[in-house]
DNA sequence: TTCATAGGAGTGAATATTCATTCCGTTCTT
DNA sequence: AAGAACGGAATGAATATTCACTCCTATGAA
């Protein structure tokens, strides 16, 4: 048993943690391509042998973190989500906090999610599951649409519009250039809902 | 005088141009970092040495692209861009036309400029142009903020939001996921003005 | 008109560098 | 002491960039 471990239970430094953390942040910041796995192991104060150790190589590393971040993101937005006898409004309320949340706790995860959820290297696990997280905003649309509270447009042309405005807004409020009040993102909300519901 | 030209006038071959479209393809592709300067050069049908006859090396390669890129983005936003006499809705379908028809002609370009244009490797010059781009966008919020026809919020909060739709909008139109159809694109045009527009 | 030549575009094999991955000696745990 | 975890230099495969060479055309001398 490993220095690592205590006794029958979980590690104490946990370097597979630490190899995720580093590669998310580069990642995020320039990309897998321009990310050594020396710099990741550099980063994450580790060997660069310790990281194959973890991970088979650099693909299996981007592939595991990328499920890992979307499976977070994915649960993010499931927490406490409102029953359908909650208005429309009600659970778009929730789906933007709980984004709105995920974006300022894991600000790197979402900007790494988005840069990197169509690159040529993603296996089919990885695929399916950020279609899975597609598929939570779709059915939301799905029931908005039958309700006839949300426009009747292709789904995926509103997930593209909500998705790709709620990406660029937290990204714009990441880089500090406006700053973040409850009133901004109530308005910003508001904005959204507006898109996609009917008039 | 080479073989390239017509007596004093142009090149009949342009490797230039050649080269651009090349790189353009690939960066759109797979991105700056996993595209490699020989396979520019095979694509563009051209040696390896050929393409530092033109560009000094690959970043001056990537700067090029991106700064004529985003001129003839800025160029298209600009054509008959109606006057400011004209209502603020009319002036927000130009806007949305002539980037639907830049989405059109112009894929491969929209794609490459949105993926690279934080990229680390842009100079003073791409950032700046990129700028002048998002100026127009910016123009036109605040005159529509002045008037009080569009939400009083950050400007850049609001180019974020129409932005980011817009870009993922096309994207999800270029994958064929949907038909683009006039309807669809009037409709897609009234969620994102929906979007800005105070209620 | 013909031929030799200069000069510049174009080429792609060669070079120097960088990177992912491996391998083996060291350290830690039991 | 045995064995597992670790580190980081070594390795081999790519990659960006260079450079010596070819080829073409315009020029002008004869």
């Amino acid at each position: 048993m490993s220095i690592n471990k205590l006794a029958g239970s979980k590690p104490i430094t946990n370097k597979r943690e630490d190899i995720l953390k580093a590669a998310l942040s580069l990642f995020a910041e320039r990309g897998y391509d321009a990310t050594t796995v020396p710099t990741i192991a550099d980063k994450a104060q580790v060997g660069a042998g310790t990281i194959y150790r973890y991970f088979e190589n650099k693909e299996v590393l981007v592939n595991s973190l990328f499920q890992e971040c979307v499976r977070l993101l994915s649960a993010t937005l499931l927490t406490n989500m409102p029953n359908n006898d909650r208005t429309m409004r009600e659970q778009f309320h929730h789906i933007f906090v709980q984004m709105s949340q995920f974006a300022n706790h894991h600000d790197k995860a979402l900007a790494f999610i988005d840069s990197h959820s169509s690159a040529r290297y993603l296996d089919e696990s990885s695929v399916t599951m950020f279609q899975d997280f597609l598929d939570i905003l779709r059915d939301f649309i799905e029931r908005g649409k039958q309700q006839q509270i949300i426009c009747p447009m292709p789904s995926d042309v509103l997930i593209a519009i909500v998705y790709g405005a709620l990406i660029k807004l937290f990204k714009v409020i990441k880089t500090g250039v406006v700053e973040e009040t409850p009133d901004l993102l109530l308005a910003a909300e508001e904005c959204c809902w507006n898109a996609v519901r009917v008039h």
